[in-house]
DNA sequence: CTGTTAGCGCTTTCAT
DNA sequence: ATGAAAGCGCTAACAG
């Protein structure tokens, strides 16, 4: 029950290299019937199991690709990553390429020069929320192995993107709360180098701006896409004598905290603050009131990334090379947390 | 940005002896201070990432866990897994060991001699639904490395095992039921294969007969924890010229079907008939009507399972040997899919 | 069809 | 404190 090839090879009276050959799928043909037999015999009596490592070492290709995702306490109960993962795992169900998930703690240093083929002998890479590992998108470009980068797109750069159309997302929630007859809004931001908080910022103020609005910039309070910042940071917004009447946070992690401070405080949602969320997490329909949101089709999205990247691999020469970006279309989602002003 | 330890060696002028005692964290004291330097310099300027397969390949332990899942399309949309996973990941994050998924085609033949830590490079195992991968529960007791076993318990078994009490979950849903006034119940069961589905029949059954109630074999029916099989089958039950009033599914993704079936029937739940799931799966909160259930602790569980993995791969020696097993309580969730008849 | 052999990149005695 | 050298288990090139 623990025999390496050598052990093999000396009780079925053959070299190294025929057990090898035989134990291969691929090379299984150049081995003589009676010696397979041998061979096969010796397996189901003792049990073989190749030593992965060395053969990695030998090989290049060890038909994986790396996943990589933040990690942090409660990582499972996000839904984006859940999302992202089913995507992934779905897909590859129907190849013959596994997944590795790389949960990388997030320090810029550490990672930019990091060689994900040698350290973590991966094929290829998916990506999600790049700019929490990596000090500047020129890294991207340097990455030695095929990659799909899931969110926080940079047209500027030229590695494979895949994403929600974030700036629609942010225009729709504008459209929807002015539509409802707000003016006086604050937006819960993510982190500062999250793109795609950037993006969904953006779209917001664009429609308003179009509507001749524009946001206090008081009003706009970073809590870093986190529930528990959301819930400390938008007190201040709460506690303005003149407060908004509606809310758009960034993400629904930070909705859940507005939610819950909005709750501890005695004001009540929808009827004295409207709150938009974005990311379409399950729990915003647990929520009190439901949350108003943004659906992003992640679990397509990364299926199409990561088909995309097998494709690549498979075939690195195949007409469509791994540039230029995918963007999903997004869709406001409309529950009770939002109501007319 | 792609040297190797021998090239590193040429660069800063001394032995890959050298180079490797510098990089690696126990060994650098043995290191001079001045040729610390040097290969410090030599990494922050080229980068140097180790190869992973080189290092495993010598060394014995690779401070990875595997963690068995079976491989379906949909996995990561059933919170069972993702409640494990999120335990599991959780607790690893305070702790230097890593995880690795392990999924599994369902093919017995090919796991019962698979050497894990061979072939994956695993130190420790957490074994979820093993009888869906080994053909006998000997098998578990074989494993050359050490693991935990989650759900399906055996107690004849000298594996480490946690789980919920499957027998109590069984005898709680009948207890319900009975004293909601039902006499006349159905059981959708899990695959025969396993434990889990096998005890909560038995706590289920046991319960009825000191009622003096048995349940008609006819209308325990197989759906193998699918919610489609479920959706399918059960609808012989409900033909029945006289049908049951009560329903318990021995997991909530076959209440999930019963509940379409029982839709699109036109049959009233829980006017007509109530029905019970198993595993509290957040969707039963969503569906119409919400599902009573029982909830069973998988993230607490699983992260008491990982606990006493890693701490008996740091100190194999230490006080509790791993075996036995640590039953979690489970608790009967009264929602609306359940009513007096 | 099969065997011999080199070598993947690293860690770890054993010397010095 | 450092180097030389063996060897982890496997695959692939080469020779036969």
């Amino acid at each position: 029950m623990k025999l390496n090839i050598k052990e093999m090879a000396k009780k079925a009276g053959v070299s190294v290299a025929t057990i090898s050959r035989a134990i291969n799928a691929q090379t299984r043909g150049k081995v003589a019937p009676d010696t397979l037999e041998k061979v096969d015999a010796l397996i189901k009596k003792h049990g073989y199991t190749p030593n992965l490592s060395a053969k990695h070492l030998r090989q290049s290709s060890t038909r994986t690709i790396g996943v990589i995702f933040p990690y942090f306490r409660g990582i499972f109960h996000h839904s984006y990553y859940v999302e992202v993962l089913a995507g992934i795992s779905d897909y590859l169900l129907g190849t013959d390429y596994q997944f590795k998930m790389l949960l990388l703690k997030e320090d810029k240093e550490q990672w930019d020069q990091y060689d994900f083929k040698r350290g973590e002998r991966v094929d290829g890479l998916i990506i999600t929320h790049w700019p929490r590992f990596f000090s500047h998108k020129s890294v991207l470009e340097q990455i030695n192995i095929p990659s799909v980068i899931i969110s926080d797109l940079r047209k500027d750069v030229k590695n494979f993107f895949v994403g929600g159309d974030q700036v629609s997302g942010g225009r729709q929630a504008a459209e929807h709360l002015y539509g409802l007859g707000h003016r006086r809004m604050a937006v819960l931001t993510g982190p500062a180098i999250s793109m795609d908080s950037r993006l969904r910022l953006r779209g917001f103020e664009h429609y308003l701006g179009m509507k001749g609005l524009s946001l206090d910039p008081q009003w706009i309070v970073g809590a870093d896409f986190l529930e528990d910042a959301a819930y400390n940071r938008v007190e201040k917004v709460l506690k303005d004598r003149k407060r908004p009447t509606a809310i758009f946070c960034l993400n629904d992690q930070m909705a859940f905290g507005t939610l819950r401070k909005l709750s501890d405080l005695k004001i009540a949602c929808p009827e004295e603050i409207s709150v938009v969320g974005y990311d379409d997490d399950p729990r915003g329909l647990l929520s009190v009131p439901a949350l108003t949101t943004v659906r992003v089709p992640l679990y397509e999205l990364a299926q199409e990334g990561t088909r995309r990247l097998i494709n690549h691999l498979k075939s690195p020469s195949a007409e469509k090379p791994l540039h230029g970006h995918v963007v999903f279309p997004v869709q406001l989602v409309q529950r009770k947390s939002t109501a007319c002003q």
